[in-house]
DNA sequence: ACCTGAACACCGTTCAAGT
DNA sequence: ACCTGAACACCGTTCAAGT
């Protein structure tokens, strides 16, 4: 029953969030270049310098977009990792003793959601790892070791089931980061298909345990 | 002795060319957000419109960056692999029959040459591989065809000394082309040095080389 | 075939002013 | 603290006209 709090400003205290949501949806729908602070002030009902209050130019606002980003796509792999993990109870008994999933499936459930991401928001993911002209900013750094740092999480555990050499984790957390952006890239720019890129992430996981279990 | 041909139009003929090679340094120096057709005219010494006699828009002189970048780093990586065949002929003597290097080494020194290309041009090779609305135009992504032609010849050299087996070098090309470009995406985005890269690529030759020789 | 120059719509950014 | 609205400089694109 709460009427319209006031009339005129009608974002107060929201209109980042705002902001930032429907710069999402029109990355995602027209790309970078579509993307113009005075229309998505448009869109929100403000003036054209209201923007300005939240964000002081328009690099600023690309990169929020980049630092949420980074912070979605390290919540979903870590999502995917924790799913895959549990999911090995319930599979046919013949793994083991139950306990979780095997280190495998574990990373190419990472893995596959990584990409998975960069099929679905594309620019974003590109936005995310675009070459700045002064490097990153720190807030996107911090934001981009939070993926890092989910990415190592996963790794440590894959570690414990003797996949792999603990003292390894750090150099193969970067490598298999690498890589998985390394396919992203190729879906992102269209050089692959998604069907292409879930057999490249099959044989990504299955060369890398491969190769990093070679040194026993 | 040959006088300035005309006066007036300077350029005749060549102006597409001092466009493209001044809009690479540009980008090489400033970034991508400063290319403008306009001051790319200006610099040329031609008038605003002039640009259109020869790139329909902003996006067709990007994509034809994009299509002289592939041509550029696809040379510059069989350059490299082909260096460091050589190279094993003049090496100590203690690897063999002095015919050429062993495919370790030239798989290093080509995705060496990739990394570094990545970062003496990274806004260069962040628009090769960026993220269209459309998907890539046929120019860039048979450009793009021809750099993976190059890794992929590189490969198949690589399994002629039995590292790995014929009939996987179509999928290893792909994951190593996608892991060299995951190594190089971290370089352009600020998000390792280019010493942490060196040893990257080398931990991926590595890991690559021992997984894909595992199933033997 | 290639270039000029005016015209138009759109944009990012700044800033004094309002509430 | 947040938003308005005018102002400015710059840009991409179009197009009739020149050579």
């Amino acid at each position: 029953m709460v009427p319209m709090p006031d009339d005129r400003p009608f974002h107060h205290g929201n209109l980042r969030a705002v902001l930032l949501d429907q710069a999402e949806t029109v990355l995602r729908e027209r790309g970078i270049d579509a993307l113009s602070l005075r229309e998505l002030a448009r869109a929100a009902g403000v003036s054209h310098g209201a923007p300005r209050s939240h964000f002081i130019d328009r690099a600023a606002l690309l990169d929020a977009l980049a630092e949420r980003g980074f912070v979605r796509l390290a919540d979903e792999i870590r999502g995917a990792a924790a799913r895959a993990s549990g999911d090995g109870a319930a599979g046919d008994g013949a793994s083991g003793d139950g306990v979780s999933g095997d280190g495998a499936a574990v990373l190419r459930a990472a893995a596959s959601a990584y990409v998975r991401f960069a099929a679905h928001e594309s620019a974003l993911l590109d936005l995310m790892f675009s070459a700045k002209a002064d490097g990153p900013s720190e807030a996107v750094a911090g934001a981009a070791e939070r993926l890092f740092a989910a990415m190592a999480d996963i790794m440590a555990a894959g570690a414990e089931t003797g996949a792999y050499d603990t003292r390894d984790v750090g150099r193969l957390t970067l490598l298999l980061s690498a890589t998985v952006q390394g396919i992203s890239a190729l879906v992102t720019s269209g050089r692959i298909t998604t069907d292409q890129s879930e057999a490249l992430v099959d044989d990504a996981i299955t060369v890398f345990l491969a190769g990093a279990s070679a040194g026993r």
